[in-house]
DNA sequence: CAGATGACGATCA
DNA sequence: CTGATCGCCATCT
């Protein structure tokens, strides 16, 4: 059965390079709007490369935490994204 | 099955 | 803006 766990995975491992999304809107995506923390939850356990877990920042708009699976940290990930920044460290959409 | 956990979020000082 | 507190919820152990 795909539980929220699986679909969190499925959308973060679609989000296409250069952008990002925010962990609630990764939640409400996957059917449950307060779910929030369970997003990081589960992507703090995931190892698997294949996602891009490092797209998914906080909705503040600041990065929030990573794992480091990559051997980067998550905001220069980011920057190599092309992902623009302003200097309180949050994340500016090109809408 | 029950309790603990945390890559969060909104609010208050 | 920064830091602290409380609330939220699927997963993990």
């Amino acid at each position: 059965m795909t539980s929220f766990r699986d679909k969190v995975i499925e959308i973060v491992r679609n989000i296409p390079r250069g952008k990002v999304l925010t962990y609630s809107e990764v939640a409400d995506m996957a059917g449950n709007l307060k779910a929030a923390r369970v997003v990081g939850n589960i992507m703090s356990k995931n190892t698997n490369k294949d996602i891009p877990c490092h797209r998914v920042i906080k909705s503040d708009m600041k990065v929030g935490s990573y794992n480091g699976i990559l051997g980067k940290s998550k905001l220069d990930i980011l920057k190599e994204e092309k992902v623009l920044f302003d200097n309180q460290g949050k994340v500016i959409r090109l809408s």
